[in-house]
DNA sequence: CCTCCTGTTACTACCTGGTTATAATTGAAC
DNA sequence: GTTCAATTATAACCAGGTAGTAACAGGAGG
């Protein structure tokens, strides 16, 4: 008895997890119990009604597209020397990695690393010219990659930037990026 | 008279593309003006009311999200001959450029580099090794890169392949990737 | 002057997907 | 057979609308 509520409850929350469009109508139908019976197990589970639930869901992507166009920095900056030295942290979330093996996709690595040398630019007109990067160890789920960055030379308006991003320490990514301040240079910007 | 009113309307759509969380009544208040006036202007304009507003932004997110934890490649696979070839488009929308010089990031066109590399290799498990890239110029909010990519050497298990994007037949980005498949390899990953 | 037309407002009935609270029913366990 | 938790039913209420109808205000044209 008690137990089928317990597993009613159970697939009520990762029913609604996938798909959390259903109304409480629905619900019942679903698991052939009264309507009554579903508002009760969602206030069990604290689960709210589907209005919330979507309101939600539209509201933290609003921000989350808002915050994700004014990313000039992939992963988050926690010291920026401009001109010289800089250093950026990425938690590796689910949406990083491969599915099946939930390896950090390649090219996560490599935009840390070049968001963070172009924003040591001090410009709001560096461009990445070249880069050469080597993926030493595989990157997984939930780990945090420090991502450092130095300038290593710079000639006219390019900087020679070295990059280096561990994962507890250990190497995971290294690079070389050149990148070009072309302020007032691309008459093709204004 | 008319006028006030087709400025009104275009404050609304305006207002409500900023803020889509917002009632009738709220709107109402706003332009000092009765819910109904609201109403009307909202049918003529073809806006739906509150709940669809955000009911289709919450859906279109979840299905977005959705498609990007499975987009393996980054853009659109138009061509693939596995362990040979490949091409992939992707059309440059406003979140992938920097918001004041509308350039594209750098970091993008080695996704879709990357990526399509990733999916020449006909492995689950093919990861980047090694790159070489140069970013020859400036791409654009709302031109396409085509990105073509070409299995050069294959080596044990690891390709050397080689990648061109072009934007209206000018080369923009070129590389080189080694991707190796490391299937079988890692037993970490079990 | 009156009339007509447009834009706005007010009012009513109804809908969905809930909330809260209270009471009635079921069923299994002791 | 009683008892107690779980379930169901019922009623009143709410937000944020839709749909439709009627009234009013003000300027343009006759």
């Amino acid at each position: 008895m008690v137990n089928q509520r317990r597993k009613r409850r159970d697939q009520l929350q990762y029913i609604l997890e996938q798909d959390p469009f259903l109304t409480d109508d629905q619900l019942a139908a679903l698991f052939g119990v009264s309507v009554a019976t579903i508002r009760l197990d969602r206030m069990a589970l604290g689960i709210p009604e589907l209005r919330e639930r979507t309101k939600e869901m539209a509201a933290t992507v609003h921000s989350k597209l808002r915050s994700m166009h004014g990313m000039e920095v992939i992963g988050e900056l926690v010291q920026l020397d401009l001109g010289q030295y800089g250093i950026s942290i990425l938690p590796v979330s689910d949406a990083l990695v491969f599915e099946r093996t939930r390896i950090l996709r390649g090219h996560h690595l490599f935009a840390q690393g070049n968001s963070l040398a172009a924003a040591l630019v001090n410009s709001p007109r560096a461009l990445t010219a070249r880069a050469e990067v080597r993926f030493e160890r595989p990157v997984y789920l939930d780990q945090r990659v420090v991502c450092e960055a130095e300038v290593e030379e710079q000639q006219y308006n390019r900087y020679t930037i070295a990059v280096n991003s561990k994962v507890d320490g250990e190497t995971v990514f290294s690079g070389q990026f050149v990148v070009a301040d072309v302020a007032g240079k691309e008459e093709s910007l204004k």
